[in-house]
DNA sequence: GTTGAAAGACACCATCC
DNA sequence: GGATGGTGTCTTTCAAC
């Protein structure tokens, strides 16, 4: 599937507002309705949408500590790692990278105590570099 | 702002799909229409939720390659740095951290070619260090 | 927070360009 | 591939409880 300019402009919608209605999307890329709509199935079902969600502000959540988390995986525990994280309900992503770390994840916490049990409780499976977030500079992404 | 269960329950969901209807969202919750779009407006405005936006997936967008990016910025740049990460379209995060380096980012391109570009485009306004993500572990993030 | 009703918007389909 | 018009459904919103 190669992707045209009108895809694009609405990807780009989509980034902003994604609960946006297809005959209002129509309307800022000026399409018909049934047209954007079928643009839209087609990136869905081609997999270039993977899906719809919310932005959070985890510090208004109740989650005021987030940080950047460097495991370096120790031997053999590659998968046992990777089951594990994907059980973890704080864990916003968690990148496969290359350079002197395995992974790099963002989490969200609701106390420096939590970062230190996460820590504790993974010490057997990977070695980990812990960066508290201060804040986030706001980006545009476009595409 | 203090988030019961309830709230939480609806930010799990739209974690899930944002472009549910408030209608099916109750059903999801077990409550009615108008009384979850009541509690949805409030964490709008009080900016629990931050808003909308959709998932892509990059590489079949046309941007196979992804990194990270520690940024140390040299002395008396910070804010150039911020103005011009704000006007770069490919940021996907941009987090100022504790430890080593200043920020961490996450990009999208094209091409190698593109982060070498990259990497030459910031050199006077920061020290770069750049890992390339081979691939991502699916998270089930919940609240 | 719930229910019920009314108005409006929406998605979908068929048709046509 | 896209636009138009009609239909039925779903949704949102408001009022009363």
């Amino acid at each position: 599937m190669q992707l045209d300019e009108k895809d694009i402009r609405i990807l780009n919608h989509l980034l902003q507002n994604s609960r946006v209605s297809m005959r209002e999307l129509g309307r800022l890329v000026d399409m018909s309705a049934p047209a954007v709509t079928e643009r839209v199935r087609q990136m869905e079902s081609f997999g270039v949408i993977k899906g719809y969600t919310v932005e959070i502000d985890y510090e208004k959540a109740g989650y005021p500590i987030s940080c950047m988390i460097e495991a370096t995986i120790k031997n053999g525990q590659y998968e046992r790692f990777k089951k594990k994280i994907e059980n973890q309900g704080n864990v916003e992503y968690c990148h496969r990278i290359a350079g002197q770390a395995c992974f790099i994840l963002k989490l969200h916490f609701r106390s420096l105590a939590e970062i230190e049990i996460f820590i504790n409780d993974f010490s057997d499976l990977a070695h980990t570099v812990t960066h508290i977030i201060f804040s986030n500079v706001e980006t545009n992404q476009t595409l």
